[in-house]
DNA sequence: GGCGCAGACTATAACGTTAAAATCGGCGCC
DNA sequence: GGCGCCGATTTTAACGTTATAGTCTGCGCC
C-alpha cells in the first residue's frame, strides 16, 4: 500500500505537498505538481480514506439506512432503485456509500444510526418501513446521532437537520382517477393496506380531490385489506366487487396489491379491462410484464436516491440544505390493464 | 462526538484501559471493567471506525462490488437479494457494508476497486456482469487491487486470493429437465441470451445432461434470443415453435426471458400449460405473481450473499478461505406453468 | 541596503485509536 | 530481605493525512 510518504521520497518533496497536489490546491509549481502526478500514476497511490477522514473529520461517505421489517428489504424493487440512484450520484460526486438494514429481531437498539455514531458516514438517506411505533423508533435514533439526513416518503420536522424527498403521491393518485373518470368509469375501489404510512394516506386524498368536483353522480370505495399482501388484495376485491357490483374500476395503493385486485377480479368474474378496469401504483418492473400489462402510476425510485443524494451532498459543502422538502412527479403509465 | 480520551478522563484511568475494555481483551480488572462500561454507556461512546481503521490496519468493512451495464443495476432483483444476505451477515458480524457501483460509462479506470485502493474494506463480493471483455477488465482492476474477494456466479482462478460462491446451475436446469421429461414431454426448446455467461453455460449443459439418457427418444432445442429482454424471448419462442412444432414444453435461462417465452407461446396459439409448459429459471418475486405462476428453478441469492459474506469474514479472520468454491443448490418450484 | 511581500515549499502537530513496551504494587519463595 | 513474577495499569509511539504556522528565496521599491 502506497503513502504520500512514498510519493514525497520518490517526488524529493514534502508529504505536505503531495497533499496539496493530490487534493487540487493552486498552490504548487506547475512542474513540481507534474513530477508528483507522474509519481502518483506510476506507484498508483491513493490516498487512505480512514487516514483522510481521521484528519478532516469527515469520512467522506454517505449512508443508506434502511428499516424494513420485511426479511427481502434490500429486494424491494423501490428500495433498489433508490440505492441505484444514490450510489451513481455518490460515486460522481467522489462519496462513498455504506448501507446498513435494520436488525429485524431487536429494532430497540438504535443500531440504524451507527454508522452515524461510528463516525462512518457524514450524512444518511433514511427510509423507514414497520409500524408507526418502529418507525417512530428508528427516526429517533438517527435523529439523536445528530448528523444530517434526508428521509424519503415522509415528512421530517422543522427541527431536524434534514430533508424529505417525497413522490407527488396525491396529485399522482388523483390523475390515475381522472383518467378512469374520463374513461367512463363511475363507481371506484380503491384497495390500501391497513397499515397506511404517510405517502398511501396521501394517495387515498388524491384518490378523493379527483373524485369530488363530480359531486354524486362518482363514488369512491376505499378498502383496507390487511396486510400487504397479493392475496389480502385479491380477498378484499372479491369482497368489494360482490358488495358494490356497481365498480368498474379498481385502484391499488401498490403494484403488489394490483396483481391481487386483477386476481381477484378474475375470480370475480370480470375480465381485465374490458368488465374492470385496475391500475397499480409504484411502477416496478413487473408491472410492465403481467397480463395484462398494468396501467400504473410511476413513483421515480431513482430519481428520488439521486434528489436526494444531491441534497445531502449539498448540505454537506455548502452547510444547509438547498431544500427542506422536495416533491417528484409522478407520471401515470397507461398500459393494458385500464 | 465523544472518544476514548474522554471516556477515560471521567473514569480516572487511561485511554488504553478504555479501549482493552470496548475490546473485551481480558485484562482488566472486573470493577474497572464495570466503570468504565457505565461511562461508556453514559457519554454514548462508539469507536471512531475512521482511527480504528488506521491504527489497526484493518477497515473493518465489506465492499459489494457490482457491475453490471444495465442502468437498474442495483435493482435487479437477484443483486437485491444478494446484497440483503450480505448486509444481514455483515451486519451481525459487526464489519460494514460498502456499495460500489460500476461506472456504466468509462468501465476502463479500474474504478471497481476504489473501494479497496482506498482501504475502505477489507475484502469484497463481487459481481460481474456484461460482455467477456468487460467482465475481465474488471476482474483485473479488483485483482490488482490484492484484497481478497468473492466471485459470484463465476469460478475464480487458483493464484487468486478469491473464492467462488455458485448456484448449482447444472443439476438445476437438469432437475426441470426431468421434470418436464416426467409429466410426457418429449420435444423440448432452451431460450437463452445470445451473450451467455458462465451460469448460462452450465444451465445448457445441465438441459443437455438430462436428455442424454433417453438417447434419441427426446430432442432439446437450445435457442439464443439475441438480448436479455422479453421481446427478444418471445420473438425466439414464436419462431421456434413454427419451425418446430411438436416442442411441448420450453425452458428459459431466466424469468424474465420465461415471461417472454409465456408470451411467445400464447402468440403461437399454445396454452400454458395445456398446449406449452414453461419453466423459468432464478425465481424473482415476480415468477409467483405471473399468470399462470412460473414453474422455475430457485437460485438462492440471499443465501448466497450471506455464504459469500460468512467466507469472506472467515478469509479475514483466519488468514485463509475455508473454501474456494461453495456451490449451494438450486430447487425446482413447482407451479402452474409446467 | 534594508524592508515588505509573494510564491513555493517544509516542519510540526494533531485527528482517535491501539500495539508494544514500560511501570508499579503486591505476593510467594528461597 | 531480596528476587522474580504476575496482574493491572500507564506511557509512548505510531497509523496516513492535513491544518497551521512556519522558512526560504528572489524581487521590487524607497
Amino acid at each position: 500500500m502506497t503513502t504520500l510518504k512514498d510519493v514525497a521520497r520518490v517526488t524529493r518533496v514534502s508529504a505536505q505537498t503531495v497533499s496539496n497536489v493530490v487534493n487540487e490546491r493552486d498552490v504548487v509549481h506547475p512542474e513540481t505538481r507534474r513530477r508528483v502526478l507522474a509519481a502518483v500514476d506510476r506507484l498508483g497511490y491513493r490516498p487512505n480514506l480512514a487516514a483522510r477522514g481521521l484528519r478532516r473529520r469527515r469520512a467522506g461517505a454517505l449512508g443508506f439506512l434502511v428499516v424494513d421489517p420485511s426479511p427481502r428489504y434490500l429486494a424491494d424493487p423501490f428500495h433498489g432503485a433508490v440505492l441505484t440512484g444514490l450510489a451513481d450520484v455518490a460515486r460522481d460526486r467522489g462519496y462513498g456509500l455504506v448501507i446498513q438494514g435494520s436488525p429485524p429481531g431487536s429494532p430497540d437498539d438504535g443500531s440504524l444510526a451507527d454508522p452515524f455514531r461510528q463516525a462512518q458516514v457524514d450524512g444518511a438517506v433514511v427510509t423507514l418501513g414497520g409500524t408507526t411505533a418502529e418507525r417512530r423508533r428508528h427516526l429517533a435514533a438517527v435523529r439523536r446521532a445528530g448528523g444530517p439526513f434526508v428521509l424519503l416518503e415522509q415528512p421530517v420536522s422543522e427541527r431536524d437537520d434534514a430533508a424529505s424527498v417525497l413522490g407527488r403521491n396525491r396529485s399522482g393518485a388523483a390523475a390515475a382517477v381522472r383518467h378512469l373518470l374520463e374513461a367512463g368509469h363511475r363507481h371506484l375501489g380503491f384497495v390500501i393496506p391497513s397499515l397506511a404510512w404517510p405517502a398511501v394516506e396521501e394517495r387515498i386524498r388524491g384518490f378523493r380531490d379527483a373524485l369530488r368536483p363530480l359531486g354524486g353522480r362518482a363514488t369512491g370505495h376505499v378498502r383496507p385489506c390487511g396486510p400487504e399482501t397479493k392475496d389480502a388484495a385479491r380477498a378484499a376485491t372479491e369482497r368489494l366487487l360482490r358488495e358494490r357490483p356497481e365498480i368498474t374500476a379498481v385502484m391499488a395503493a401498490n403494484d403488489l396489491l394490483a396483481l391481487g385486485v386483477l386476481e381477484g377480479g378474475r375470480r370475480a368474474g370480470r375480465r381485465c379491462p374490458a368488465d374492470l378496469a385496475v391500475v397499480g401504483f409504484d411502477d416496478f418492473d413487473l408491472a410492465q410484464w403481467v397480463d395484462p400489462p398494468l396501467t400504473t402510476v410511476r413513483l421515480p425510485g431513482y430519481d428520488m436516491g439521486a434528489r436526494a443524494c444531491q441534497l445531502l451532498i449539498a448540505r454537506l459543502e455548502t452547510g444547509r440544505f438547498p431544500e427542506r422538502r422536495v416533491e417528484l412527479a409522478t407520471e401515470l403509465v397507461r398500459r393494458g390493464s385500464s
